[in-house]
DNA sequence: CCTCCCCACTAGCACGTGCAAGCGGTCGTG
DNA sequence: CACGACCGCTTGCACGTGCTAGTGGGGAGG
């Protein structure tokens, strides 16, 4: 029923389409309790609007709330966020039945572009990665208060995703396929660096419990053959076993060994971590952890709905399940 | 000098701090011309407006204004948004410049997550894809009248993303390399099932127009072993060269081929597209298509704008230059 | 001295919504 | 018959902004 050029069909048009006063629409379309209105009038209310293709102003809606009912999930510039989506997705459709919205946005490096919190003044700010105390400083400038920062670096107890079991899980994968002598493959990638530093904690941890001697850590990039180098000195270190930073850092590691004559997973066992996509293309394909991101994103949107509520949610605590994938990189 | 849990600072609260009218304090914020404000109070509002941190209400500009400033950047569900984000960063700063802010938003298939369109009401929809008649008749139902879908699938004419430049440059690069028959490799995917017909579109008549014979398309995953089947088949047809559709594709071509027994490029030289990094990391490295988002990014956010604003913008045209990546996989 | 103009600013409306307060009518009760 | 209770609806305000119309006052011109 609406013309394709007309102007917006606002609730006072729907009132004056039926002879009744705004608020009684408003009190129909809304729900509100605590007022009388006959079934009728409700019926022809409903009716009436559907009609005329009535749809709410949210401009109009957040100023009169005061609130924007949006939540922003800041989502760093990681090569990682083909799996991100599946998260997003679960968490938007988690925060839409409490009716928020979830709008992302890829973190740029300060100074580039505005960022989304100033110009959609969103409810609540979630971060996969920390903010720097710069970025909380603007963002409590422009009035958010509600800020859900990703999790810390390395020795912090508290992780309010539970992504360190990835590398245990790495860990336990390569020493029960009967390696002892470990190394970790970390990124340069300073965008990452307080990723890497998170997953190399939880992987010491991991090697310690089980009684392993320590990581022998090596950087895979940044200089040239950094990965050659890398594999030479676990070679002399007799590691055979490399818990990767994430899939990249696996496919570097391996490529370096197979280029320098080595076999996969014969003279080294390698296993990444996110279980991108490629991974099962590699030849040989690369052993990962699998994380859960629907459930990461259900607890995201839990943690977010709670900051902007204020009540606590139902929501247990994290379910988000990591999994290994074993692939041919580590003897499968 | 905001305090932290402070009521958001209005241009009211700036007035009455000092003396004046709120209107004359809208008058200097925004530069209204054909007023006369005197040099003086102009410093006085514009010295307390920064001093109470003052910053005004998008929702209630939104509404005064009747719409949003806001673009919303539909980005399907490929698993190429490794350098998107690039494009995305180029594009939300050139419509910075004017005013108006990108939104993004990564499309799910209709029916999970309730679209951003419906709740953000944005003034202008862009699409990397094509967008479903059902889709562009939900928007319409919101009354979103600026609608710029990507580029349709095979024959159309006009690509307004340009996007077209990639497979011809394949098929040139194989080209000079040598190779006469060649092969295309696809997928399956029904995500992307547009923009496959796009590209082997645009690489048949590139192979038309060298004078070579007919491109022979085969996919290279859905069934199992359908890559290994698709080099067989290429072999037999004399394929010395494939065009993939994507990288990871290419990368199942060279698998395929490696766990074949052949040697990539001595017996079948593979080019992929899109540049994603990790084509660097395979063995061997593969030869791709990078396309510069920068300048995709810039172009789609002109076009946004000149839908927005009616007014052609000053972009002479797309400047989205792709340009090979020559590897291993090519001979390089 | 009166008039007119122009400077610098103010009063107030409109945008569309959510909701508190109020108001006329009817019904039940004493 | 009087009175209160209650139903069903309306009046009207507030949210914060952009901007049009208007207003007081001072100086210049006649």
């Amino acid at each position: 029923m609406r013309v394709g050029a007309g102007k917006r069909v606002t609730a006072a048009d729907v009132a004056r389409s039926l002879g009744l006063s705004r608020a009684t629409v408003g009190f129909v379309l809304n729900g509100t309790t605590g007022q009388r209105i006959s079934e009728a009038t409700r019926d022809r209310v409903l009716a009436e609007a559907a009609r005329l293709g009535y749809r709410p102003h949210k401009a109009a809606q957040a100023l009169r709330r005061g609130s924007s009912r949006l939540v922003l999930l800041v989502i760093p510039d990681w090569p990682v966020d083909f799996s991100v989506s599946k998260c997003v997705e679960e968490a938007s459709h988690t925060l839409e039945e409490a009716g928020y919205s979830l709008v992302t946005q890829t973190h740029h490096p300060v100074g580039t572009a505005r960022p989304l919190w100033e110009l959609l003044d969103p409810e609540v700010v979630v971060g996969f990665a920390p903010f720097t105390p710069e970025e909380v400083a603007a963002m409590q400038g422009c009035g958010i208060t509600k800020i859900i920062p990703g999790p810390e670096p390395s020795p912090s107890p508290p992780d309010p995703l539970g992504l360190d079991d990835g590398p245990r899980l790495q860990v336990e994968h390569l020493h029960t396929r009967g390696h002892q002598r470990l190394g970790f493959a970390a990124t340069t990638d300073a965008r990452v660096s307080g990723l890497v530093a998170s997953r190399l904690g939880a992987a010491r941890e991991a090697a310690a419990s089980l009684g392993l001697p320590p990581l022998v850590v090596r950087p895979v990039d940044g200089a040239p053959d950094a990965a050659g180098q890398a594999v030479q000195d676990w070679l002399h270190a007799n590691v055979t076993g490399v818990v990767a930073y994430n899939d990249d850092s696996a496919a570097t590691v391996i490529g370096a060994a197979l280029r320098g004559g080595l076999g996969v997973p014969a003279d080294l066992a390698v296993i990444g971590h996110d279980d991108n996509p490629y991974t099962a293309l590699f030849v040989p394909s690369i052993s990962s952890i699998r994380i859960d991101y629907a459930g990461l994103g259900r607890h995201l949107a839990a943690l977010a709905l709670r900051a902007a509520t204020g009540r606590p949610l139902l929501d247990g605590g994290v379910d988000a399940a990591t999994a290994v994938v074993a692939r041919e990189s580590t003897g499968a």
